[in-house]
RNA sequence: GGAGGGAUGGCAGAGCGGACGAAUGCACGGCUCUUGAAAAGCCGCGAGACCUUGGUCUCCGUGGGUUCGAAUCCCACUCCCUCCGCCA
């Protein structure tokens, strides 16, 4: 969440800011109101508290110099403050809780470098590689769901059996393309990131820190018996890995990488991007996340960036990379950079990551702050996560770019240590 | 799943109805001593909110309760440790 007190002191500036994406001025208004309620409320309730509790101490002197019928009178004084008190308590609880609400579904600002626009139309292409389109052969333009159907190492029709549309089923070199996928990413990044295995099922505070609670509850899986959420990234469990907790600004930045499953019940693109592994309601994804401070994160951002980018050249894969405008941005964003490749069977660009700059957002959620270096007050870290990348349509782009005219599948050489024997997945 | 023990500041650890936001040690910051360092000594040092050179309030796992007053008593929950059972 943003700082209440920006809002307080600068509400021009808030309503500026969050106007460019799409945040009704009104709404600023709304919780300058909450505000001032809520402290209204909690200053009344302190008064009264500080009542009691200066007659509570005169209870406790009148009852140690045994003038025991003074001590009665106090008491009886106090114990009617304290009624009030527990009015004034109610209201400002109920103030607070209000204002809370509305500040857990505001957006993060937007950096000042995030391009203007509304949506995804108006997103920017920073760059491309290669800078044009190859041409691709008649091979290479068949949807991977065939090319998997025939090659027999992908099976959505089982993987509904057993789920559902939308949760893909691999088998033989298609699962072991993906295991291969995980490996070569997490050794890639092991010179800087520490490899973390965190769990996939977790607890509301957990999703509510990174911003996936409240707002988009009807996203998540939740299970009810045991009150747990199916995480959608390794976002969410690394954010919370050090909630709470107050860092040495020497040990910034902290960095993170991790493979987990992924799952999205995707309630909002209901009928969208149906076929194959477009959009599934499972994945793995490799995820690179960064504690840093105000000034390490511009550099960071750049370099998750680059990291994403390095894994797709090294696939051979075209990709693009987008400049997310204001308007397009997730909730707790400030600055988004989107890597889409390009699939050439089913002729379209696919998200295969999203690396973004959270500036103290979620730590203000999660309450993660650091000591700067010489002491002083803790302040709240920043937060970066970026996929490196998401492999189910990592997978659908290589399958279709690697195809030959025999049908064949060649895979890129950086993958072969990993491969177990076979380079490639042979026509059947 | 059953039985028992525990959760206190950055860490360790005392406190078990009022003088406790909390002893002590370590860590950390400043100073003295020293050519410098170490050691020693002195001082400081939890977090947050709201009004303001000071004050008020909150926080001792979480949530309720008892009381004029709760870190301290009661209830529930969560997590950790030990033992038993089950288990990949």
């Amino acid at each position: 969440m943003i700082d209440i007190r920006l809002v307080r002191d600068d509400p021009a500036a808030v309503r500026a800011a969050l106007g460019r994406r799409g945040v009704d001025g009104a709404e600023i208004d709304r919780l300058v109101g909450l505000d001032d309620a809520a402290r209204a409320e909690i200053g009344r309730r302190d008064d009264l508290r500080a009542q009691v509790n200066a007659l509570s101490r005169q209870v406790g002197e009148a009852r140690r110099d045994g003038e025991t019928q003074r001590a009665e009178a106090l008491a009886a004084e106090s114990r009617a403050v304290g009624e009030s008190e527990g009015q004034a308590a109610e209201a400002a609880d109920a103030a607070s809780e209000a204002l809370r609400q509305a500040l857990l579904y505001l957006p993060n600002l937007p950096s000042p470098d995030a391009p203007d626009g509304g949506g995804p139309e108006d997103n920017v292409v920073a760059r491309s590689w290669p800078a044009e389109l190859p041409a691709y052969t008649d091979a290479q333009r068949v949807p991977h769901w065939e090319v998997g159907t025939e090659l027999g190492i992908l099976d959505m029709e089982r993987g509904a059996k057993l789920s559902g549309s939308m949760f893909p089923l691999y088998r033989g070199m298609g699962a072991r393309l993906l295991r291969a996928l995980t490996s070569f990413a997490l050794d890639h990044h092991a010179d800087a990131f520490e490899e973390i295995r965190p769990p996939t099922m977790v607890r509301t505070e957990t999703m509510v820190s990174t911003g996936h609670l409240p707002k988009f509850v009807d996203e998540a899986y939740h299970l009810e018996r045991d009150d747990l959420w199916a995480i959608p990234t390794a976002e969410v469990p690394l954010t919370s890995m050090l909630r709470g907790d107050i860092l040495a600004e020497a040990d910034l930045p902290l960095r993170f990488t991790a493979a987990t499953p992924c799952f999205r019940r995707e309630a909002g693109a209901a009928g969208r991007d149906t076929r194959g592994l477009l959009r599934v309601h499972e994945f793995d994804k490799v995820e690179l996340f960064a504690y840093a401070t105000a000034d390490q994160a511009p550099a960071l951002l750049e370099e998750m960036v680059g990291r994403a980018e390095r894994l797709l050249t090294e696939l051979g894969l075209a990709y693009r990379v987008l400049d997310l405008c204001a308007g397009d941005l997730g909730l707790s964003a400030a600055r988004t950079f989107d890597l889409e490749v390009y699939a050439p069977g089913v002729d379209q660009w696919l998200e295969v990551s999203s690396v973004s700059w959270c500036t103290d957002y979620q730590a203000r959620r999660a309450n993660i702050r650091y000591r700067p270096d010489g002491g002083g007050s803790p302040v709240f870290v920043h937060t970066l996560n970026g996929s490196a990348l998401a492999w189910a349509r990592i997978w659908a782009a290589l399958i279709e770019t690697g195809r030959q005219d025999d049908g064949s599948v060649e895979l890129p050489p950086v993958l072969h240590p990993y491969l177990g024997g076979p380079t490639r997945i042979d026509a059947r």
